[in-house]
DNA sequence: TATAATACCTAGGCAGACAAGGTATCAGGT
DNA sequence: ACCTGATACCTTGTCTGCCTAGGTATTATA
């Protein structure tokens, strides 16, 4: 079962918002935890990723951060971390509890509750 | 709490099946009952809905007909009743699953399951 | 030394919700 | 008879954001 994109939209934000807020990540590894924590369910396009995150920066949601990953017996490769702010905070609790509607709502039509 | 049009987006053509799964409805009956089902959270706008019955007629997921209401004693004023066909019922079992298996992924992630 | 995976980016296309306008009917009050 | 509000339908244009389809560069592995 794909899900379409038009199921995404409005999820994208609130989704790295969240998994913001356990750690720094940086926008590859975020595609990856996606992946991982939906079961393979959720699988996003880098498309959709980037803008989206240079969108949450221009808000000053979140921000961030080269830094080079330092495991291994490399120099390691670049990488842009990114951090959610307070703001962002505020605005992952906004959203949370708007999804948490959301999702009340079209399950009381759909499933009948 | 306001619900952002693009969490909207790809709720309503599921929603809208849905509840000509029940009884055939006319437009504006489905803004009221999605209204009143959702207690006020989800309020579409005409230029929401009218559209979105036109592509699904136009995708023979329903079909339409001009009726008058015959409750009172006045003759009743013309209404656009939809009815679901058999495709769109295909469809919203589809449309529905897709809806489980994506709130699953949002709230695997949002709410931690 | 290829190849795949990692890691970043952007321009343009496209689809759909909405704002804002329109028309017409009908009920109830004055 | 007239006005107002609710009912009931519709469309055009705007805007937003996900995706397609490209691009560059680094690192690990066979």
């Amino acid at each position: 079962m794909d899900i379409s994109q038009d199921m995404i939209r409005g999820s994208v934000v609130p989704i790295i918002l969240s998994l913001l807020r356990d750690r720094p990540m940086y926008g590859y590894e975020i595609v990856k935890e996606v992946d991982a924590r939906t079961g393979g369910r959720l699988k996003w396009r880098e498309g959709t990723l980037y803008p989206a995150l240079h969108r949450l920066q221009a808000d000053r949601l979140v921000t961030a951060r080269w830094d080079r990953s330092t495991s291994g017996r490399s120099s390691g490769r670049k990488r842009k971390y990114y951090a959610i702010t307070r703001k962002g905070l505020a605005e992952l609790a906004r959203r949370t509890e708007e999804w948490r509607e959301f999702s009340l709502s079209v399950n009381a039509i759909l499933l009948g509750t």
